[in-house]
DNA sequence: CTGAAAGCGCTTACAG
DNA sequence: CTGAAAGCGCTTACAG
């Protein structure tokens, strides 16, 4: 049907195996024959098959990327960053959202191995990640980010989030603030837990009592244990939010209790998405260097595929802390 | 090195062409045999090879979604819900983004023919669609989607634009506003385009004089094009906003110029993000119906697939009306 | 219903 | 540097 290496062989004169060699450049050839060739293609305007190439060679040249929640703006920004290194590198991604669904991502995790993809990055759903250890059996490199997995044969990056949760607090301990509340993840995301952790340590260490409530990483969840949090204790004067959709939440809730920010409650959030400094007040935000930590996932996964062996690295990073309105430092107290 | 279809064969003692219709299910089996089969298969743990399946029936078992710009929250919702149907179909998504960049859309496109994928979705970024023809010619259905393409073979959905454009300017000729500019996408965009004319007629209708900046479908671009708007014409009492980003960035600007939404300036915008109602004041919106649009998206190539020579659908949508405050007629004026 | 055989389009030791 | 040949792991007419 369409024009094959073979038809490209014959009008060039040559073998399929000199052809083939011209297009992956490997060894080299003799530059009267790679003209040939060359000519040859471009007269029959031929394109390899890509299916034939991966199957020969078994493996796929896209790398893998499975993520919990795209429609998550962090997620959704990083997706794009991660996209954009891959390019970089000269590889498309194939793009997985699993709805933080554990049978979808093991059902994408089994397609991954099923087509020996380049490599798979992953911020997983499944606590007992099951699809994981088959890849890494198979030979294909897994990159953990945002999450850990457990199989120690995976690359990781992640953000330092406990450090995060306990920097968001300080702020508003060094601001004067005592009764500090906390409006968390889902306990069973340990992303969500570290934060949780780094808040109630800072609580704990300047002798003053944690007060959270888990607001699910959703805009409607924060709501609800924005309004829970301020209804059983109204004394609060302070807020720690730890993910960019409850913020949101967050700010609703405050907003339908006619609760001026930062005036009457003062709010830090975790995540620094593009609508932070849009919203009235602009959020104080711990922000991911989304874009060094997506380079850096990609990095890993390249660098794993040059060298099989190297021991796993699990790279942490700071998050910057963007001071604007939302905390109340700024204007006078 | 992993199992094989000819160990299966050997341990069931049956040969490889059983396994194989075992496996597809296409012809019946006796099921004696099938359950040695399935027992072998079991045992051995065997899962077909991928790579070599889809080289065989020279088809790739994934659809490609071409997306503009995955960082716009319209483009995120949509992919989303493509994912989402494209699943619900028993099949994976290969996601591309082209970052508005016409050279990076080609290069995706190319690389779909290479690997022969189910079909193409795309939201164009290419005026010249180069890539698409060559797809066709293949046999590759493309559906288009919030962007029409040139070429006539392919199916598309895409919203009532121009509608919209009229709609949401009528809204506000009715609510007695006279006065009403508009904050526009990139020219080059047909989407804008559309939105642009629907304001434009539906104002000359009106015999008043229509009054447009462009934005560029920005956060930034909208900030500045109101800036200037509002600065040209200091006596506009309302404004029609052609996209999602475009909204937060007017209203960042009409912050910043203190004036009063929607007491001094009301406002209506294209698109319905979820951040439409968590802002102050919440957007009177006209939002695309986002999942039924990409249902139709998946539905129209599923449909191409089985009918191959069916005439091509051009699917128009129309966007539904939600009334806020931003518009100012749910308060009295 | 089943099996032997051909073949999809490449790449790569191997021999020259 | 080049070519003939083998083979990657499947599916599917074809003959029985």
């Amino acid at each position: 049907m369409t024009t094959n290496i073979q038809q490209v062989a014959a009008k060039a004169r040559v073998s399929k195996a000199t052809v083939s060699r011209v297009l992956n450049g490997s060894t080299s050839v003799d530059p009267a024959y790679r003209t040939r060739v060359l000519r040859a293609i471009e007269e029959l305007d031929y394109r390899p098959n890509g299916l034939a190439r991966h199957f020969r060679l078994q493996r796929a040249d896209v790398v893998g990327v499975v993520v919990s929640d795209i429609e998550n703006p962090h997620f959704t920004s990083m997706v794009r960053a991660l996209e954009d290194a891959v390019y970089t590198h000269g590889k498309r991604v194939l793009l997985c959202n699993t709805d933080e669904n554990p049978e979808k991502e093991r059902a994408y995790l089994e397609l991954m191995a099923r087509d020996r993809v380049l490599g798979v990055l992953v911020s997983t759903s499944d606590p007992a990640d099951r699809g994981i250890p088959r890849l890494l059996d198979l030979g294909i490199p897994v990159v953990a980010f945002d999450r850990l997995v457990k199989d120690p044969r995976a690359d990781a990056v992640i953000a330092d989030n406990w450090a995060a949760g306990r920097q968001a607090t300080e702020l508003l301990l060094q601001a004067g603030h005592t009764r500090i509340g906390c409006v968390s993840g889902p306990r069973t995301v340990q992303t969500a837990a570290d934060r949780l952790a780094g808040y109630e340590l800072a609580m704990r260490s300047a002798g003053l009592r944690p007060r959270s409530v888990a607001g699910l990483f959703k805009v409607d969840g924060a709501r609800a244990a924005t309004h829970e949090l301020l209804g059983g204790a109204p004394d609060l004067t302070a807020l720690v939010v730890t993910n960019n959709l409850m913020a949101m939440g967050s700010l609703k809730a405050l907003n339908e209790l006619r609760i001026a920010v930062p005036k009457t409650v003062a709010l830090v959030a975790i995540d620094d998405p593009f609508w932070s400094d849009l919203v009235r007040p602009p959020l104080t935000t711990l922000a991911q260097p989304i874009r060094m930590m997506a380079e850096r996932v990609v990095d890993l996964l390249f660098q794993r595929l040059a060298h099989p062996e190297r021991e796993p690295t699990i790279a942490k990073f700071d998050l910057e802390l963007r001071v604007r309105e939302s905390c109340g430092t700024l204007t006078s107290r």
